[in-house]
DNA sequence: GCCTGATATTTTATACTTGAAACTTTTCCG
DNA sequence: CGGAAAAGTTTCAAGTATAAAATATCAGGC
């Protein structure tokens, strides 16, 4: 049994230290999937991280949708897909009519390469996950859904 | 209610859908925290870990033990201590008798700054992290723990 | 007293990341 | 129409990040 007084004092750290926790899980879990993704497809985290959004979108995202969606800066957005262009898995045109937006999507070479690199992402978070029960990963994705499209909102 | 045939579907994809929220939850707070940071002490956020984790430590932390608390590359270590240290922040020292081990500490300036962003630093978070009940906090922080120290068992 | 291997860190090359400035194209308004 | 503002993207400089190679030091064995 936890005294009223120590309840209230932990009270105070209890979101410090989840965000602690998040920080800590979510950049080990990265650096896995980032090794991961080195030696079985001599990929990135961030070239993947964008294949994955446009293998979502097949008829192609502006540049700037795919900066809101990857929540990084635009800018950075445009070097990876530059260096996934010129290794032939995505393609670039332009939005009928207007020559300032780019549209961007996977090539057949992307799709396919895609396809092999989410079945083996989807085992390897299932297996690094794997001690946190499916109810639990329920639970706590509600949460964090929630809190975070109250969040945006406020933003 | 939710039919069998349909929790068993959903089980195959809870884990990777708690991955994806984890992965936009603390982009989405980095990036606030990074804004923050920045426009209220001039810093970035991994100037910020480096120098949270002096002042657990103040009889200072050598550069390996650093780079493996903060779950980042050797030398990137290097390069964050160097800018610290430019500044004045931080003290570079040598383990007595053994010259390749470098002994890393915060500054007295150090510590007076890093105590008034880390101050600032608790609010944020639990403004940011406020619709998550201290309870629930507890409850996600706990799965998590319990979960990274048994994969950190494996590795 | 040297050689070998282990330890600790830095250096290097490349890629990622940001915020801000610059650029191009489009839209809107007078 | 003409010009200002807006929209979309890229460029830029600085900093962060990695893995791998290079460097420097230490600890033992001979």
């Amino acid at each position: 049994m936890v005294s009223a007084v120590a309840q209230i004092a932990d009270d105070d750290r209890a979101r410090l230290r989840l965000w602690l926790r998040l920080l800590r899980t979510t950049r080990a879990i990265e650096r896995e999937l980032r090794e991961r993704l080195a030696t079985a497809f001599d990929t990135t985290l961030p070239r993947f991280d964008v294949m994955a959004a446009l293998d979502r979108a097949p008829e192609g995202m502006m540049m700037g949708e795919l900066s809101r969606f990857l929540l990084v800066s635009n800018g950075n957005v445009t070097g990876i897909v530059e260096r996934l262009v010129a290794d032939g898995l995505v393609v670039r045109s332009h939005r009928d009519g207007d020559r300032r937006a780019a549209i961007v999507r996977l090539s057949d070479a992307g799709r396919t390469t895609f396809a092999a690199m989410a079945a083996a992402h989807a085992r390897w978070i299932d297996e690094l996950l794997g001690p946190i029960e499916p109810d639990a990963a329920r639970d706590i994705s509600a949460t964090l859904a929630t809190f975070r499209s109250q969040w945006e909102n406020d933003a």
